[in-house]
RNA sequence: GGGCCCGUAGCAUAGCCCGGUGGUGCGCCCGGCUGAUAACCGGGAGGUCAUGUGUUCGAAUCACAUCGGGCCCA
C-alpha cells in the first residue's frame, strides 16, 4: 500500500489508469478471464462516421459499457463489438460539400469511383477519431474488431437478406410515391424525412364543372405545383355539400363546398354576401365530371378526364374537397389505383418540370408556385400564406417532394402482424418503449422503399434483363461470381456495375443502379457482425442478441429497421431486450443546437471534473429513459461526491501503512471469511458498516437488472455520502489513532478494508478509472490485477443486520437531535455534558439506544445517555385551559374553571388525561369534569435542560457544567487551538513540539493546571517518551519564552496566548 | 392533427403504479466541528406539486381538458 496524494486529481488518475490497462492488455485479459463463461450477446448500435460525438453520443456508450461491465463482472462473455454506420447520404453530402459540388450531375462528371473513393477515405477517417473519442470515455468495446458496413462480408450479409426476401415474395419492384430529394435526386425513406416549419402558399381554386356555366368545385391545397398532375377530386360521401352563389365585387359565381365550411370559405375569398342554393350528399355528386384550369397551358392536363371520386381520409376542413394529384401524394396514389385514375408525375428527378407540363416545363416545382397561381388566372379564388410543418431531407434539409417513380420495396405492411407479435415478446425497458409507443409506430407502418438513387451504399444486388426485364436477386458474391464468369473486387459501385450476367432468354443482366437505403445496411447488424451467412456456428449459438440500447429516435430507426428486415430474413425480432434511452437536453430541457449555442461537449465535462464523474453524472442525474437535463451544478455535487470517496479511501491509509496493515489473506489473495468470522466480535458501527454494504449491494444488483442505473448510482452515492463518510469515518476516526498493537483498531482497518473492496466492486461498472486506481492500491498480492476481473457480488444476506441498520438509523436521529438541542442550549459540541435522557414510548427506540450506548455516548459527547420510558421527572407540564371548550361546557362557572385548571398539577393532569381518564376538579362549591378538549399541555424544563425531537422520542440535554466538565471543555479547546497551530506550521503528524499556555483567567488556569498538561501533552504530541511532558500552563503576568509560533485566542471569554516550538531542544534547554 | 414521455422550492430530483401530514441534494442564511480539512456536521428560510375541472371523506398520486418541454409520426 502506498500514500495516497491528499487531492483528488481525476485527469492524471485516468490518465495513469488507462496507460496501466493498455501496458497491461486488461481489456483481453478480462475478456480471455470471462472467455468460457455463458454468452452475452450484444450489438452496438452503430453510430454514423461524422467525425465527433457530442453528450447524447456520450451517454449512449456510457450505458452500454456500464451495462456490460456488469455483465461481466457476473461471468458472462460479453460479445462486444462496437459498430460504425459508414455508408449513405450524409457523408455522400459532406464530400459534395467539401468539393463544391451542386448536383449528381457534378459527381457523374467527377467519376463515380473517384467519388465513392474519397466517401470512403471520409468514413474511415472518422471512425478512428471516434474510436479514440470512445475509448477516453472509458468505453471497453471491440473497437479494432469492430463491425463496419463498408466490409465486404457485412455488405454480403445484406444481400442475403435481400435474396430472402424475394425468396419470401417480400420484395416488390413497384411504382409509387415516394418520398424524393430533388437535390440528391434520390427516394428517402419515412425515416429519412424530417419536419420543420416552412412557409408555403395556402391557396383556394376553382375547378369548372365541365358542361356548367360558371359553376366550380372550390379546392384548397399548400402545394400549387402539383395542380398539373392534378386527375381528381375526392369528397366525403356523407359530407353535405352545397351550391353557393357567392358574390364578389358585383360578379356572380356558383361554388361547390362542404356545407358546414361555407361561410369561412367565403370569407377567405372576401365574399360580401352569399346564397346557398341547394345541397347534396357527398355520394350523390360522385363521378361529375370537371376540367382543368390548367388545361389551356399543360398539354397533360387536356388528355385526362377529371372527375369526383370518393375517399374515407376527407376530412371536414378547408373546403371538404381534396385535390387528387397521384403522381404527388401518398394517399392520392393509394386512392388512384384503387379508383383507377390515370397517374401522372411531370416532374423529374432533380424536381423539375417536364415537357408534358407546358408552360410550367424546366422549372422547378417549387419555385413554380408563383407562376402557377397566375396561369390560374381568375381561377384562384383565395391566397393567402401559411407557416406548417413539412418535410425535408435529413441530410440537406431540402423539402422534399412526393414523387411517383420505379423503385424497391420490403412488404412490411404483411408482415405488420408477425412483427407486432414478436415485439411483445421483447423485453423493453421501459415497458412502455415496446407496449406502447414501438407498437403505434409498426401498426402504422408502411412498405419499406429500399432503393435509393445515390453512390456510396450498398449496391442492390438485382440485375435485371436488358431484353425480357425478368430479374434476379444475388444473395452471396460466390453466386455473383460463379453467375458471371468473372471476380468481384469490391462490392461497391462503380465496380459492381460492369459486373454482367447472362439471362436464360439469351440476354444480358445487368445490375439496378440503386443502392440501398442505408437504414438497411444497420438493419442487418445483428446477424452481418456474426458474419452471418458466410460464417453460421457464432449465428447459431448467440442469435438473437441478448441486449440493445439506443436513443428515443431509433424507435423509428434501428429498432425499426433491424426488427423489419429480421423478420423478413428469420421470422423474428433479432433481439431479446431492449433498453430505450432519452436525449441530453439543456439545463433548461432545451434541445441542445449549435445555433442556440447551448450545447455542451463531453470535452468540456471531462477537462473540468474527469470522464468517471461524467459517467457517474450521467447514469445518476435521470432515468436511462427520461431525458437528461444537463446541469454544471449537478455535476459539481457529483464531483464532490467523488472527492468524498476519494477522502474516505485515503483517510486509513497512512495509519495502515504505518501499522504494517496487510488485510486477512490466504497466500496473498484476500480473504473475505474474516469478516464473517470475526463479526461477533466486532463492535457495532463496524457490523452496522458491514451490513449496509451487503444490503447497498443487493439493491444495486437488482437496480442494474432492471436498467435502473439511476437507483444503482443514487444508492452508491447515497451510500459514500451518508453512511460511509458522515457516520462510520467519523466514529471511527479515533480508533485508527490508536498507537500499538490494538484488536479495535485491526478490526477497523479489516472492515474498512472490506468495505472499500465491495465498495469499489459495485462501482467499477459506472466509475472504471477511480476503482481501479484504488483496487491497484488495496489488493493484495495474488489478487486478481484489475478490479475489472473481479466477480461481482451482489451482497452476502447472512451478513445484513437488518434490525441494526433500524438502530443506527434512531441513533442517527438522535445525535441529531443531540446536535439540535445543544445549538439551543448554546453549548458547543467540544464541551461535555453530563447527561442526555431520551423520552420515549417506543420499545425500538429504547432498545436501539441501549443497543449503542456506547456510540450514542461518543456521539453526544455526554457522560451518560439514558432511556425513560413515558414520563421523566425532570420534566414538568403545566396545563392550560381551552377556553374555546370550557365556554360551551361550563358557561358562567368558566372563569372559575380556568383558575383551576391554571392552579392544578399539570403533571398528574397530564397523566390522568394521557391514560385517557377524566379528572374531577373542585373548589368545595361545585366540582368540574375535565376532559382531554378543556386542556392543552407545555413543557417545564428545568432551566438549564434544552431539547429536540427525534424519531418516535423527544432527547433532552442537559447542559449544567461542573468543575470537572468545565475542565474538559477547556482542555478540549486548548488542544484545539494547538492543533490549529500546529497545522499552520505544517508539522507532520509524529513531530514532537514543546508548548506554553499562558492563561489570563487565574480560575481558569488553576482549573487547568496541575491536572490537564498530561492529557492534553498526550494529544499533541507535546510529550516525548524519554522527557516527559513538554507542556506547561503560565498564570496571568507569567512571561513568556520565545517560540516559532505565538498566537493569541479568545475561548470562551477568557485570552489564552499559546507559545508553540517545533523539536526538543530549545523548550528543554 | 396523432402517439409516447416529462412538468414537484432558485436549480436538480424522490414520492405517482397501489390516494391518507410532500421528502432529499445543491445553492442561500445562521451555528457547529477540525490529525479526511480547498473536507465535514447541525439548524433555518424557501412549495398555487404546470393550470383547470372531475372522482373521493380525502388527490402530487386516479380521470378528463388545457398550457409548456422532449422524441416520433401525419
Amino acid at each position: 500500500m502506498k500514500e495516497v496524494t491528499a487531492n483528488f486529481n481525476a485527469q492524471s488518475i485516468e490518465r495513469e489508469m488507462r496507460d496501466h490497462w493498455s501496458i497491461h492488455d486488461t481489456y483481453k485479459t478480462v475478456k480471455q478471464h470471462r472467455s468460457a463463461g455463458k454468452p452475452f450477446f450484444f450489438v452496438d448500435g452503430p453510430p454514423y462516421t461524422t467525425g465527433t460525438i457530442h453528450l447524447g453520443t456520450a451517454w449512449n456508450k456510457i450505458l452500454k459499457d456500464s451495462i456490460l461491465r456488469y455483465h461481466r463482472m457476473n461471468g458472462r462473455n460479453v460479445i462486444d463489438r462496437a459498430g460504425y454506420d459508414m455508408h449513405g447520404l450524409p457523408i455522400e453530402v459532406k464530400v459534395e460539400q467539401e468539393l463544391g459540388f451542386k448536383s449528381k450531375k457534378d459527381i457523374e462528371k467527377y467519376g463515380i469511383q473517384k467519388f465513392i473513393e474519397k466517401c470512403r477515405e471520409f468514413a474511415i477517417k472518422n471512425k478512428l477519431l471516434m474510436d479514440d473519442q470512445f475509448t477516453s470515455l472509458g468505453v471497453w468495446l471491440d473497437f479494432p474488431g469492430a463491425y463496419k458496413t463498408v466490409m465486404p462480408g457485412y455488405i454480403e450479409a445484406a444481400w442475403w437478406t435481400l435474396a430472402r426476401a424475394e425468396d419470401k415474395g417480400m420484395l416488390e419492384r413497384g411504382h409509387r410515391v415516394v418520398n424524393w430529394c430533388p437535390r440528391c435526386e434520390t427516394a428517402i425513406a419515412d425515416a429519412e424525412v424530417e419536419y420543420a416549419d416552412e412557409k408555403d402558399p395556402s391557396v383556394f381554386v376553382k375547378f369548372p364543372l365541365k358542361g356548367r356555366t360558371n359553376e366550380f368545385l372550390l379546392i384548397w391545397t399548400t402545394t400549387p405545383w402539383t395542380l398539373p398532375a392534378n386527375v381528381a377530386v375526392a369528397v366525403a360521401e356523407d359530407f353535405e355539400y352545397a351550391k353557393v352563389l357567392a358574390k364578389k365585387d358585383d360578379k356572380e359565381t356558383l361554388l361547390w363546398i362542404a356545407e358546414p365550411l361555407v361561410k369561412a370559405v367565403l370569407k377567405k375569398g372576401r365574399c360580401k354576401d352569399y346564397a346557398i342554393l341547394e345541397t347534396k350528399k357527398g355520394a350523390e355528386i360522385i363521378g361529375w365530371v370537371y376540367e382543368s384550369p390548367l388545361a389551356s397551358c399543360v398539354p397533360l392536363q387536356r388528355e385526362i378526364v377529371h372527375k369526383i371520386v370518393a375517399a374515407d381520409f376527407v376530412a371536414l376542413e378547408n373546403t371538404g374537397m381534396v385535390h387528387i394529384a397521384p403522381g404527388h401524394g401518398w394517399d392520392d396514389f393509394v386512392l388512384g389505383t384503387k379508383e383507377g385514375l390515370a397517374i401522372v408525375c411531370p416532374v423529374d428527378g432533380a424536381g423539375k418540370f417536364k415537357e408534358e407540363a407546358g408552360i410550367f416545363a424546366g422549372q422547378f416545382v417549387r419555385d413554380s408556385n408563383e407562376n402557377v397561381l397566375v396561369a390560374l388566372g381568375d381561377h384562384l379564388f383565395a391566397k393567402e400564406i401559411v407557416t406548417h410543418r413539412y418535410g425535408h431531407c435529413w441530410r440537406c434539409k431540402t423539402p422534399i417532394i412526393f414523387r411517383a417513380t420505379s423503385q424497391w420495396f420490403l412488404k412490411i405492411s404483411e408482415m405488420r402482424d408477425l412483427m407486432l407479435a414478436e415485439v411483445a415478446k421483447v423485453t423493453w425497458y421501459p415497458d412502455w418503449a415496446g407496449s406502447a409507443r414501438f407498437y403505434d409506430w409498426i401498426k402504422e407502418a408502411r412498405d419499406w422503399c429500399i432503393s435509393r438513387q445515390r453512390y456510396w451504399g450498398i449496391p442492390i444486388p438485382v440485375w435485371v434483363c436488358q431484353k425480357c426485364d425478368a430479374y434476379r436477386v444475388i444473395g452471396t458474391f460466390a453466386e455473383l461470381e460463379e453467375r458471371s464468369g468473372r471476380l468481384l473486387a469490391d462490392p461497391h459501385r462503380p465496380y459492381v456495375d460492369d459486373v454482367t450476367i447472362p439471362c436464360t432468354c439469351g440476354g444480358t443482366m445487368k445490375r439496378v443502379e440503386d443502392i440501398f437505403d442505408v437504414w438497411f445496411d444497420s438493419a442487418v447488424a445483428s446477424w452481418a457482425t456474426l458474419g452471418y451467412p458466410g460464417k453460421t456456428q457464432d449465428f447459431e449459438n448467440l442469435w438473437p442478441a441478448d441486449f440493445i440500447t439506443e436513443g428515443q429516435d431509433q424507435t423509428r430507426g434501428w429498432f425499426y429497421s433491424q426488427l423489419g428486415a429480421s423478420t423478413i430474413a428469420f421470422g423474428k425480432a433479432p433481439y431479446k431486450s431492449v433498453c430505450m434511452h432519452g436525449f441530453a437536453l439543456d439545463a433548461e430541457g432545451k434541445k441542445m443546437s449549435k445555433s442556440y449555442g447551448n450545447v455542451v461537449t463531453p470535452e468540456e465535462v471531462i477537462a473540468k471534473v474527469g470522464v468517471d464523474v461524467l459517467r457517474l453524472y450521467i447514469l445518476s442525474s435521470s432515468a436511462p429513459w427520461d431525458d437528461l437535463k444537463f446541469n454544471w451544478e449537478g455535476v459539481g455535487t457529483i464531483n464532490r461526491a467523488a472527492n468524498i470517496l476519494w477522502n474516505v479511501y485515503r483517510f486509513p491509509v497512512p495509519y495502515m501503512i504505518l501499522d504494517n496493515f496487510e488485510p486477512a489473506n490466504k497466500g496473498g489473495t484476500w480473504d473475505d471469511a474474516y469478516i464473517r468470522e470475526h463479526l461477533n466480535l466486532m463492535p457495532d458501527e463496524d457490523r452496522f458498516i458491514i451490513s449496509r454494504i451487503n444490503s447497498v449491494a443487493g439493491t444495486v444488483d437488482s437496480a442494474i437488472k432492471e436498467c435502473q442505473l439511476q437507483r444503482a448510482t443514487r444508492e452508491l452515492v447515497n451510500f459514500i455520502l451518508e453512511d460511509l463518510s458522515r457516520w462510520y469515518v467519523q466514529l471511527v476516526r479515533e480508533r485508527m489513532w490508536l498507537e500499538g498493537e490494538s484488536k479495535s483498531k485491526h478490526y477497523a482497518y479489516e472492515t474498512i478494508y472490506y468495505v472499500m473492496r465491495r465498495l469499489i466492486g459495485l462501482l467499477a461498472p459506472v466509475c472504471p478509472h477511480i476503482t481501479e486506481e484504488i483496487y491497484q492500491n488495496l489488493r493484495c498480492k495474488n489478487d486478481p490485477s484489475s478490479v475489472h476481473l473481479l466477480d461481482w457480488n451482489k451482497g452476502e444476506q447472512e451478513l445484513v443486520d437488518t434490525a441494526l441498520e433500524q438502530a443506527v438509523g434512531i441513533v442517527r436521529s438522535f445525535d441529531e437531535a443531540c446536535a439540535n438541542a445543544r445549538q439551543t442550549g448554546k453549548r458547543k459540541l467540544r464541551w461535555p455534558v453530563s447527561e442526555v435522557v431520551v423520552v420515549t414510548n417506543s420499545g425500538t427506540v429504547r432498545d436501539a439506544i441501549e443497543l449503542l450506548q456506547a456510540v450514542c455516548m461518543d456521539r453526544a459527547n455526554a457522560r451518560k445517555v439514558s432511556v425513560v420510558m413515558g414520563r421523566w421527572e425532570r420534566i414538568g407540564w403545566h396545563a392550560e385551559p381551552v377556553m374555546k371548550a370550557l365556554g360551551p361546557g361550563f358557561g358562567k362557572n368558566s372563569p372559575k374553571v380556568k383558575a383551576l385548571i391554571e392552579g392544578a398539577d399539570g403533571n398528574f393532569l397530564k397523566n390522568e388525561i394521557d391514560m385517557g381518564r377524566t379528572v374531577t376538579l373542585g373548589d368545595g362549591d361545585a366540582t368540574y369534569e375535565i376532559g382531554t378538549r378543556h386542556v392543552t399541555f407545555t413543557e417545564k424544563l428545568p432551566a438549564e435542560v434544552f431539547s429536540a425531537p427525534m424519531q418516535d422520542g423527544t432527547v433532552y440535554v442537559d447542559v449544567r457544567l461542573d468543575e470537572d466538565l468545565e475542565k474538559e471543555g477547556y482542555e478540549r479547546e486548548v488542544i484545539r487551538r494547538i492543533q490549529e497551530m500546529r497545522k499552520q506550521l505544517d508539522l507532520v503528524v509524529s513531530e514532537y513540539i514543546s508548548v506554553e499556555v499562558l492563561v489570563n483567567d487565574l480560575r481558569v488556569y488553576n482549573l487547568l493546571n496541575n491536572y490537564s498538561n498530561h492529557t492534553i501533552a498526550g494529544e499533541v504530541l507535546a510529550v516525548v517518551p524519554d522527557r516527559g511532558v513538554l507542556l506547561s500552563f503560565l498564570k496571568p503576568g507569567d512571561p513568556l519564552r520565545t517560540h516559532d509560533l505565538i498566537k493569541e485566542w479568545e475561548i470562551e471569554g477568557a485570552t489564552e496566548t499559546i507559545g508553540m516550538t517545533v523539536g526538543i531542544s530549545r523548550a528543554t534547554q
